[in-house]
DNA sequence: GTTAAATAAGACTCATTTAGTCCGAGTTCA
DNA sequence: TGAACTCGGACTAAATGAGTCTTATTTAAC
């Protein structure tokens, strides 16, 4: 109920091997799902979606790859979990996260504030949490 | 990803009702469900693993239900959790979920660790609010 | 004692999400 | 031209989540 999605790993995995190694290197799918065993067309995907958010830059073709574009110290966790799951993956509260009244007992719901006060709470870990510290 | 379960959300639905109404007073499944537009039998299974983990106490046949038979301030949020989700519902880390080794790159797992690290904290939000203070 | 109101518990279905695969592109370098 | 890359959609399979159904048991009241 709690856990990380196997994307959102990967997507971490990946991101901690291009900030450990030098700044400016390229990277390819291939070399990272070789090394830490991921299944080469997921991570593919996620790297795409890496790129979509800006976290990456891609260049195609030979000797193509992967470029970090963002200084580590300022990635939050909750950026790449957004960025992997789509916004609203870190909401906690169904009925907050962009589908308001998907929640058929929206009207008598009791434990909507509470709810989400607890939400920033656990919100606050993630915000505050940069891949750096993490990986350091 | 990150979302409450509705059978959590039931339960912290029946336990502030309990919570906000007289201590000692008998609660029915059918009062609850039908206040709260909750399924019914799907409330019925909640309030029977509450009684297993002992938040209520249950009394059957005519005039039964349920009654609270823990202190409020005294219930942590997590605790809810585990009692319906199982233990290890709040373990962001699946392979340190008691479930070892189903993660096949166990080994090769670089942000083991960190996420450890990064679970306690969240760990410790849901451990330090207690249902009194949630509702209240 | 019979009935009605309640809990107990397991099996079951249906829908959604997650994880992973497949395939056919487009790009670039040599 | 071909090899080594990224791009992106469609697809399948497995797992989980939400909810239902059914049968049994307990107990108070009539
Ligand atoms: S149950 Fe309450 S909090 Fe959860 S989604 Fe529905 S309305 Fe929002
Ligand atoms: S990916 Fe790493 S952290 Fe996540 S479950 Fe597998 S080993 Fe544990």
């Amino acid at each position: 109920m709690f856990q990380f999605s196997k994307k959102v790993e990967y997507a971490l995995i990946a991101i901690r091997h291009m900030t450990v190694g030098h700044r400016g290197q390229i990277y390819t799918t291939k070399e990272i799902s070789d090394k830490y065993q991921l299944p080469y067309e997921l991570l593919a995907k996620i790297m795409q979606k890496l790129v979509k958010q800006h976290f990456i830059l891609s260049y195609q073709g030979v000797n193509g790859g992967y470029v970090l574009s963002r200084n580590p110290a300022e990635i939050r966790v909750s950026e790449v979990i957004n960025a992997i799951e789509g916004k609203s993956a870190v909401t906690i509260v169904a009925c907050e996260a962009g589908t308001p009244d998907d929640c058929n007992i929206h009207t008598t719901c009791t434990i909507k504030n509470p709810l989400i006060k607890l939400q920033t709470n656990i919100n606050k870990v993630l915000d505050e949490l940069t891949v750096l510290e993490m990986f350091s």
